[in-house]
This record gives C-alpha cells, structure tokens and sequence, in this order.
DNA sequence: CGAGTTTGACCTGCGC
DNA sequence: GCGCAGGTCAAACTCG
C-alpha cells in the first residue's frame, strides 16, 4: 500500500511534520476504502486571512471537528448541488494561522455557480505559492 | 420560509 | 474488548 506523498515547497521547510504525520493519515485513511470511493482528491494550502475561499461551488457545512496535533478545528463541507457529493475539508496550519490547508474530494458533476471565475482561475488567485499536490494518480486508483 | 450553520451525538476503524 | 480519533448526522438555530 502506497502512501500518497505530501510534497511540499522548499520555500515551506520549516512547516513541522506533524501536519505531514497527520495529512498523510487522513490520506491514508480513504485509501482504506478506495473500492467505494473512488474519487480524486488534492490538496493545497494557502496563505489567507480567511478559510473558506471562493471556489465558485455552493458549500454547506456538515461538521467540524478538533483534530490532535492542532489547535484549530477542521471543516467538513459538501457541495450543496444536488447529486454531488463532493467534499473538502479545510483546516488552518496548528503553528500558522495564516496558512489554510483544503482537502477536495472528487469531482463535481455540474458547472460551477460563478461560473465568472474557474477553480483554476481562483486557485491562480489565491496564490498558489503554497501547494500541496497530493498526487491523485499515486497510490490511488480511479 | 428556505438555505446554511452550529454542535453534540453517533458511527467506524485502528492500535493497544 | 476498549478507548481514542476522525468523519458524519441531524435537530435546533440563525440569517437573508
């Protein structure tokens, strides 16, 4: 069983393991049931004041959640489109607060509400100089 | 009034 | 088997 690999940027090296520890279990952990779930999932941090970015998708938050080896709670949120049951789950870094770590799970099965901005375009905004790509072709089978 | 949020309870898997 | 941790549910609540 292969783990996916939590790469992060060089830039980053300072960031403490237990966020890779605990990333890489939680990847770990849908890895168990990828029979079932056979979705695509990536993650990526950013650098913003607030959590919840603007994706263009419809989320409603389903639960939240304080996680060990982190002082701030983790998210869980669905895309509120029916018949997609897309997820993320998003958590700020336990040692910088600045840092907003979304995990997405699957894919949408609709266009985007906004449909003014792509995923793409609002992940160019949001900065991109912090991603994590957790490589969905990695230990994973679609 | 409908849609989204909050939050404690519940479920499940895993390690000991 | 038990306790812990992560993930989800759902009733109550809030807001536009």
């Amino acid at each position: 069983m292969e783990i996916h690999q939590v790469m992060l940027p060089t830039s980053s090296t300072s960031f403490s393991s237990d966020l890779n520890v605990a990333y890489s279990s939680t990847v770990h952990e849908a890895l168990r049931s990828d029979q079932e779930i056979r979705q695509q999932r990536f993650a990526f941090q950013t650098r913003s004041p607030v959590d919840v970015l603007d994706d263009g998708y419809q989320w409603r938050k389903y639960g939240k959640k304080i996680v060990k080896n982190n002082k701030f709670p983790r998210s869980y949120y669905k895309c509120s489109h029916r018949g997609c049951n897309v997820k993320k789950q998003i958590q700020r870094h336990s040692q910088d607060e600045q840092i907003v770590v979304t995990t997405y799970e699957g894919t949408h099965t609709h266009p985007v509400y906004n449909s003014a901005e792509s995923f793409d375009q609002t992940l160019g905004n949001f900065l991109i100089s912090n991603l994590i790509n957790v490589s969905p072709t990695l230990g994973y089978r679609i």
